[in-house]
DNA sequence: TATGAATGAGTTTTCATTCAT
DNA sequence: GATGAATGAAAACTCATTCAT
């Protein structure tokens, strides 16, 4: 009102370009944990550090919250793995275990991994994004991986595959399984696992089951 | 039937005992479907051939119809499976992959695997019944049935497995997310699976795994 | 249906012409407690030994069972005394005490007590009841009764009153309050009162104000 | 204000501060005159300005609208005039009538003797605030004053009472229905009352019972 | 820009009343 | 006659969204 206000600091300066990237990050929480339709506008408001109203200069509706999730959050950080894979050199037994560990600790076992859940659980009723997650998520990381990887294993002569597609959608799976269990099941105690000691026997397992000499009956 | 009653259809009938079950048959494919925040009763109603207030005549509350799908639908179809494996005689290589597939036959694949979805999706919102869903579900008979062929598989020398605890775990994981997918990703037609296909990979891959001779390092 | 059952007892004999009064019994006493709008046919229908159908055979709706109360229950336990008091002779002043606690054992302090504050609480409401039960009730037998007392006091030299019409009014009220109390705060333990004390203490009090000699300023 | 304001009324404006004592007035009106589960919040809302969904704002739900007007509404209005009878000084037989038609006009006459009514009608679905509205309104207030009155009249050699405790309670009970009479029965206008002429009368017979030298039979 | 009061469109739940049995 | 399953019309409460401030 007064020129004197145009001196004294104004009242929400606060880092005006954070505020999309906290309500997403308290939008996911909150999703993840009660899923979409119990999570109200408020509450993750409120976990962000604003008011409900603050939430629409950023997003249209609540849809755009479970979308921003997906389409922006998501990409953001899945390519770094990937592709730092693909430049080692060595058997493909040794990476695999080396793979699966490193893709639970920077992407499986993050806050991220919520996402898989949410779309398990949501994706029936957002069918664009669930397409979208699972194109993106499922297919061109989790699962190139487990496929760049295998064919190399097979191609090197230390892998004797039968059915490398469907071998590659039942690891994915196991990725998926991890991150799914992660946010359900583990949250009651008695069945948090630890996830260490669930790799090694991952690994252990499935590198048996790849370098088998003679098909099973 | 007669050419009397033909005159003019009640507009309701009396299905007392049939209700309940009916009931609960539209809530368990509407949850599954789009989450139990979403559902709404009056659509339960709809498709169970009643009207929203019928509903009460049979269950208190809208949780008790989730509650009545966990605890009443689930355990009356869970039993017969489990013990009819344990009287098998025999190689238990070659017991796994009938095994595997038969309980997605009779169990795994039918309707009620969507309770497994439904308590990854709701699991936090209702801890107790989680619980209840894990102990009698997943540990008491996937886990079981696992660990049952698992030990006697080792003790019968087939089998070199390492840690035996975990390796159920991750087996017990694999079926349980055969059911997720089939009520989630499975939807987009791109992703239908191939059941009888996968359950064979697994099994190959699988068995592979734990008739290793030597350690992995 | 078969002539069999011609012979056998029918199911529902008892006492046909006993329900009404039983229906209207029951609901006296919970409309009393809860408020009309609270009580719930079913509940008025298990106190009276029936099912909530069956009360529709003898009364249309809701509203008739508050109506029936009012006009048949009250008025069948009305006539008795105010007739009996009128005959008497002698001085008033013995008689006034009398009549008060003679009204209280047979009226006032009855289950039908109760319709006092039920008119009070739900009148406005129901204004007809209202206007009847004020005629009927409070006009026409409290009133009248202590206005018949009053003026034979009056008349025959025991009571000096100015303001005749309002006495009356004031009188009839105490005597409604009585019911009122006893349906109301009396149900709070801590302000159930010796009645007998209560209507001793207020001859007491009336009394001599009746007798008073000369006017107050 | 402005000629600019003028343009288009505003679908709202905001009152915060004005709006939770408006809703209890206009909850006050509608559950003396209709009772508590006969008034629809929705007509609360409507009188109080506002729409439905904006009671919630300041009331969590119904049950709390009831309580806010006894617990918060009643005591505001309560003190002044006890306080202001105690220290007058003279002879107590000036001050009765005084102190009531005081009363009355400052307190009994007025909105909040709607809750007489209404805890007598209510009483038993809310037994705490039963208690609360006898302690403090009743017992605390109304029946102070009495008590306090009388003790002193006697003291002084004005009143002869011989049962001082129920002779309050008679009293009390009088203002009560006064009360309670405005706010039921004299809503039907053939009893409106002249409460003037009332409390003159009554304070006529009630200092003539008061001064009585000797005791009845 | 942010706030948070207010709206209004639902959704669950209740219950008087009807009616098939 | 009586039962109690089923209806359907409320009514309390919730919450995404808007908008005055």
């Amino acid at each position: 009102m007064t020129v004197d206000t145009a001196i004294s600091s104004p009242r929400w300066t606060r880092r005006k370009d954070a505020r999309p990237a906290e309500i997403l990050d308290a939008a996911l929480e909150l999703f993840v944990q009660q899923g979409f339709a119990k999570t109200r506008i408020e509450d993750i408001a409120q976990r962000a550090g604003v008011t409900g109203g603050a939430i629409y200069r950023y997003f249209p509706n609540k849809d755009a919250l479970l979308e921003g999730l997906i389409r922006d959050s998501l990409l953001a950080d899945l390519d770094a793995m990937s592709a730092k894979l693909r430049q080692r050199e060595g058997k493909v037994s040794d990476m695999i275990a080396d793979a699966l560990w490193g893709w639970w600790q920077t992407f499986g076992g993050g806050k991220l991994s919520g996402l898989c859940k949410l779309m398990v659980a949501e994706g029936d009723n957002f069918p664009a994004l669930r397409e979208f997650y699972f194109e993106q998520a499922i297919e061109e990381r989790c699962g190139r991986l487990i496929d760049f990887l295998l064919r190399k294993g097979i191609a090197q002569g230390e892998f004797y595959v039968i059915d490398v597609d469907y071998t590659v959608k039942i690891i994915r799976s196991s990725m998926l399984m991890t991150q799914i269990w992660k946010n359900s099941f583990a949250h009651s105690e008695r069945e948090a696992l630890d996830m260490r000691r669930y790799f090694n026997a991952y690994a252990e397992l499935l590198l048996a089951g790849l370098k088998q000499k003679e098909p099973q009956s």
